[in-house]
DNA sequence: TATTTATATAACAATACAGTTATATAACTT
DNA sequence: AAGTTATATAACTGTATTGTTATATAAATA
């Protein structure tokens, strides 16, 4: 599975944006996600875990999972090389909106 | 289905490389694919559509498939927010190198 | 030591996904 | 008009994914 993959389920999409606020355990983790089991819980983060999205530590019988975006720096790389195409778009939008300014006809 | 399935296929991340070189019909995409048959190639051009990273124009039979990178506009912003959390983490990578740069013990 | 707590894994069911072949549709060509 | 070209859709198959419940494992606690 790849990253891409990994980001795909809006699920695990909610998980990271839970963890940015702040490291938890897998009990905390499935309180915040009432809506589905423990085990799809751990599921999730292992996913997670195994594309570089997060980190565990461990603490007696607890698992404590960060956020550890370095999966979502490949992720990045990749849209950066189709930033450069809508930063174009952009550009020639604004350029029609400049030269149209004084006539108003958008 | 949303963007972050959309480019979680490779076939797909695939044609969108090849339409940043330059738009193409649905026969060339086909030929730059030859290990899916046509049929599959218009399901994952459908798909790329539906998700606002094509646009298609339409030339007597053939269907112009363009890069339309506006669903990666939005894949770029839900990545904006985790942007921070590596370059925190880049900055405290510098901070320790840098203190660290004289007695080289990295 | 027996029980409780915390998490992971196994086994299974339902659904989604990507591929296939066959065929429909629409426009151009002869 | 008949045939060809270009693309999309339908029907189906195999595999992957996500969820479930039951259970295993390991550490803390009574």
């Amino acid at each position: 599975m790849s990253v891409f993959t990994a980001v795909a389920d809006p699920t695990r999409r909610a998980m990271l944006d839970v963890l940015a606020e702040h490291s938890r355990t897998v009990t905390d983790m499935a309180a915040a996600f009432p809506t589905i089991s423990q085990p799809a819980v751990s599921r999730h983060l292992r996913v997670l875990k195994e594309n570089g999205l997060v980190t565990v530590q461990i603490n007696a019988q607890q698992r404590i999972y960060s956020l550890q975006p370095n999966g979502l720096v490949e992720l990045d790389n990749w849209i950066s090389k189709y930033r450069l195409f809508w930063s174009k778009r952009l550009d020639s939008l604004e350029e029609h909106l400049s030269k149209n300014k004084e006539e108003g006809d958008i």
